[in-house]
DNA sequence: CATATAAATGTAAACGTTTACATTTATTTA
DNA sequence: TAAATAAATGTAAACGTTTACATTTATATG
């Protein structure tokens, strides 16, 4: 037999108000009865509905998260800092994909629209502009995690893709003296790919390298990319030094078609990766690469989100931040490891 | 300005009752209205809020998913599978883990007394004797992942750890007639580590190997465990020619004190491990493990928790299912690869 | 064409809370 | 001690749907 809150308030000989009061820390209740519901609340293991409890105060304590995909340590991590930090704050975390074949504005549009969450954390690197209008139009809070562009209404968090890029790209310059550095990059119109693109650009310009278009070529942030990314690059009229893959699963991916070709990284090509994943660390020899701080990512997005609906969406400033990467050193640059 | 049915229906110049017909695909509405009705939806973007929906059809459609932990690739690829299967029926998913500090028996009982879910996958290899008298007395249906023991009336999904354990063990001996095989295992009263000795024992016992408590130790499946493991057997007096590490992860611990202390892996100390985890294939040599249907075990988790709920607790009979494992041949226990 | 039946729609009661407002009870204050 | 005030409780209306039941409208039957 459900018990609800009805079952608890006649056995305590009071109105239902009172109960919902007690269990609601209202101070408009006696300490003597809020002590007997307490009791009776215990014993009868009585857990308050919290579907009838978000229909009457319109709000759900209840997070979306939605990713691009759900594979990797990387996603992993960030629903684990997700998770952890919305734990604290007792609030739930719904997750959701945008399941390749469908696409990201029905997903967020099913999740805002419906009231099944009171707020989203969108992880998008490839915003489209139809995502951005539905975000402004609806009410429910947003904050867009890794995406491209200021858009000045809504929060937004990222990591610091160009510096990331540009840090490791000019230690292959300073450090080991490279002049030719090939990269493969993530698709086009990925922001976290654009973006890396631009730090590799830069870091070239700052030191004088002319730009080589035939060492850029474009992949798909998987291993396959880097394996047949790298064939592609060594074919190149120019062959590279080093290689610049703009994150470590296509590393990976370069690893092993450097074996299958007889390359030795770093004496025969030096290699250079972005994300620092789990795996990096046991690559042989390790990748060198750029850690991104995914658990700051995950719970500061959480906290602003937060922040953001307990003041109902007003006029508190828009948080915009960029999170600091940080170079990690190890022996596929060319560096004694 | 929020838009509910009411203003569809106004709009519409019908009732509310007809505008959740329309919406809901019931039989008696005239194709005529149906049609009128769908447009203004349309036209509104009106989308029926799931709150109250769930209050009144006392059903959520979304399902609860309890992990130990939320870290790894193994737990993503479980989340992946059980989304994806989810999506499919058009279902959400709630993930919560145990968050080590606070226990499996809170987070069961608020997901499962609370109405939030209609039913919950809860993967528990370490699962305490009161969650099990919770998940009976309870009326939320629950399928239990990677359990240990058989709860007559719960529906069960699991991997077969014996088997794998044994398969694995099993190749140690007769294909590269290794005596001294020492085992690094999971915690004790951990399900998964518990079966996965009985098969490495019963390995041992069907090639009359005598079993040596020395070479037997217990870990904690994370790289740590492999890292302080590994020299504790090295050192023992009869020293092993091979280990099997219960899991991957603690595989990796040992391929790092191996090459710590100089040892070199096949041909100084064969590996083996469990799970396959996608990092093992980039271990050098690659890793000798056992793959686990992680993928299935989500997906079927999925569907056999949807019949349960559909068919209303009923009496549909109790699924209790094995996954088999397979053997995936690597380069650390001996073979060329 | 009246009647019986079927199809379509409407009305109102759930679902289980919270909370504004009304009422009762307890405590001050003069 | 009566009146005024404060504290505690109760009543009933939300919240936004679904759906049993009642009613109206259309169709078939004799």
């Amino acid at each position: 037999m459900k018990i609800d809150i009805h079952k608890v308030a006649s056995k305590a000989g009071v109105s239902i108000a009172t109960v919902s009061r007690a269990l609601n820390g209202s101070t408009l209740v006696k300490q003597n009865t809020k002590e007997k519901i307490l009791k009776i609340v215990e014993e009868l293991n009585y857990i308050p509905n919290p579907i009838a409890r978000s229909l009457s105060k319109q709000s759900t304590e209840t997070i979306g998260v939605v990713l691009p995909d759900l594979v990797g340590e990387f996603f992993m991590d960030f629903i684990h800092s997700i998770d952890e930090e919305a734990y604290k704050c007792n609030w739930h975390v719904l997750i959701s994909s945008s399941h390749s074949q469908r696409n990201i504005i029905e997903t967020i549009m099913e999740l805002m629209g419906s009231g099944r969450v009171d707020g989203v954390i969108l992880m998008a690197p490839q915003i489209q502009n139809e995502v951005y209008e539905i975000i402004q139009k609806s009410k429910t809070p947003v904050i867009l995690v890794n995406t491209c562009g200021d858009f000045n209404k809504i929060d937004q968090i990222k990591i610091d893709n160009f510096k990331g890029a540009f840090d490791i790209v000019e230690h292959l310059i300073i450090e080991h003296n490279y002049k030719k550095i090939g990269i493969i990059n993530g698709p086009k119109g990925n922001c976290d790919a654009e973006e890396r693109l631009s730090g590799y650009l830069s870091a070239l310009r700052k030191n004088k390298i002319p730009k080589d278009p035939s060492l850029i070529i474009n992949g798909n942030f998987d291993v396959e990319s880097g394996v047949l990314g790298f064939p592609t690059l060594m074919n190149q009229p120019v062959k590279p030094e080093a290689i610049f893959t703009t994150n470590d699963m296509m590393a990976v991916g370069v690893y092993e078609a450097a074996k299958e070709f007889g390359y030795k990284i770093p004496d025969d090509i030096a290699i250079a990766g972005f994300d620092d994943i789990y795996l990096s660390q046991f690559l042989t020899p390790r990748l060198t690469t750029i850690h991104v701080p995914i658990s700051d990512l995950g719970r500061k997005a959480v906290k602003y989100l937060l922040d953001r609906i307990n003041k109902k969406g007003g006029n508190g400033k828009v948080h915009y931040e960029i999170l600091p990467t940080t170079l990690v050193i190890g022996g596929s640059c060319g560096c004694k490891y």
